[in-house]
DNA sequence: CGCGTTTGACCTGCGC
DNA sequence: GCGCAGGTCAAACGCG
């Protein structure tokens, strides 16, 4: 909850003009859906080419390519909602880079399998919506060039159609770890074509796996035909809100605002875009295309890395923000160095 | 064999 | 209370 606000907090004082940052208690804390307006202050930063923050190394490129194909052109009020009973999205295998891609995509219409999801009803399942007491969720922009990948092995749980974005979201969680409840979905700017919205929920319970065990996802990934398009970037520059940068010389994404203001984007520069959620998952603020001057991160430098020191004093997003791995303030200085061996994997 | 993906079904929060 | 829409589950399947 904290944390929350904090971010809030954070971006409301980015609006340094508009000055109130975190003053108080900050009472709109939730601003109801809809409701960004209070927020229209943003950086947005344009990435380096080869720095993306966020890299999904575990995600097939299919995957995501997948939830650039249009899902409903326009929304049949009939079946909206719902994919009950739609059609899957066809990929077009040639249409661009997921081509060739290994897998399912193959696979025949599929028959409607027989499903018989017994003792489902009744039963008091912990499958829960994303509310308020799920720990606070941070979004980032990924231009679709950067391609999508991390340390963190992902495996995708599910996907579903977005209304009014007309694109897929897919669903990840961390495969890193047994028991670990992060999660992500990452889905298709509806107004940023070529953008990723990734939102991460949740914290991860281990450390950053040193290298990826996991033999499926990652092996085959290899293989992508498209990996060669990013493989030097995945293989090199895999930076993500979990996988600390290296060394962030330029952009930054909402993800590593703390660089951006350290030693990240110089004044002016130009980072991707930034987009806080609040813990409801409502897009607080996005700025595309805009600049980062110093004086919009100079709160939050101090944020960030007040807050890390654990000075209960309020405003920071110094710990515990999910997608750092939790630990947002030490983000920069430790690198995936860490081993922390994975456990990629179920049994 | 183990893991990731696909995808239909189901659950659940929220707005009306 | 109902329906919608987002989120999750889990069987089937493919690949290494």
């Amino acid at each position: 909850m904290d944390a929350d606000w904090d971010l809030f907090a954070v971006v409301r004082s980015c609006k340094s003009t508009v000055n109130k940052a975190a003053s108080s208690g900050e009472p709109s804390n939730r601003p109801s859906k809809g409701n960004t307006s209070g927020c229209n202050c943003l950086a947005s930063l344009k990435l380096e080419q080869n720095y993306d923050p966020f890299t999904f190394r575990s995600m097939s490129r299919a995957s995501l390519e997948d939830s650039r194909q249009p899902v409903l052109k326009q929304p049949d009020p009939t079946t909206m909602g719902t994919d009950r009973g739609k059609n899957p999205i066809i990929l077009s295998p040639g249409g661009g880079g997921a081509s060739g891609q290994h897998q399912q995509q193959q696979r025949p219409p599929n028959p409607k399998r027989p499903r018989q999801r017994v003792q489902q009803r009744g039963v008091p399942k912990t499958r829960r919506r994303r509310n308020k007491n799920m720990n606070r969720t941070v979004v980032s922009h990924v231009t679709d060039e950067n391609s999508c990948s991390d340390q963190w092995t992902w495996r995708k749980y599910g996907r579903k159609t977005i209304k009014g974005t007309s694109y897929l979201r897919h669903y990840y969680k961390c495969s890193s770890s047994i028991g670990c409840s992060a999660r992500k979905h990452v889905t298709l700017s509806n107004s940023e074509p070529g953008t990723y919205i990734v939102t991460y929920t949740d914290d991860h319970t281990h450390s950053m796996p040193d290298s990826r065990k996991s033999r499926a996802g990652g092996s085959r990934r290899n293989k992508l035909p498209n990996a060669d398009n990013n493989a030097s970037s995945s293989s090199s520059s895999f930076i993500s809100p979990t996988a600390p940068p290296p060394a962030p010389e330029v952009g930054a994404t909402a993800t590593n605002v703390q660089n951006a203001g350290d030693n990240g984007a110089k004044e002016g520069e130009n980072v991707n875009i930034v987009a806080l959620e609040n813990d409801d998952g409502e897009d607080i603020f996005m700025i595309p295309n805009a600049q980062v001057y110093d004086y919009l991160f100079e709160g939050l430098g101090e944020l960030v890395h007040g807050a890390g020191s654990g000075s209960g004093s309020g405003i920071g997003l110094g710990h515990n923000w999910p997608a750092f791995g939790g630990n947002l303030s030490s983000w920069g200085s430790s690198m995936s160095g860490s081993s922390a061996g994975s456990t990629a994997g179920r049994g």
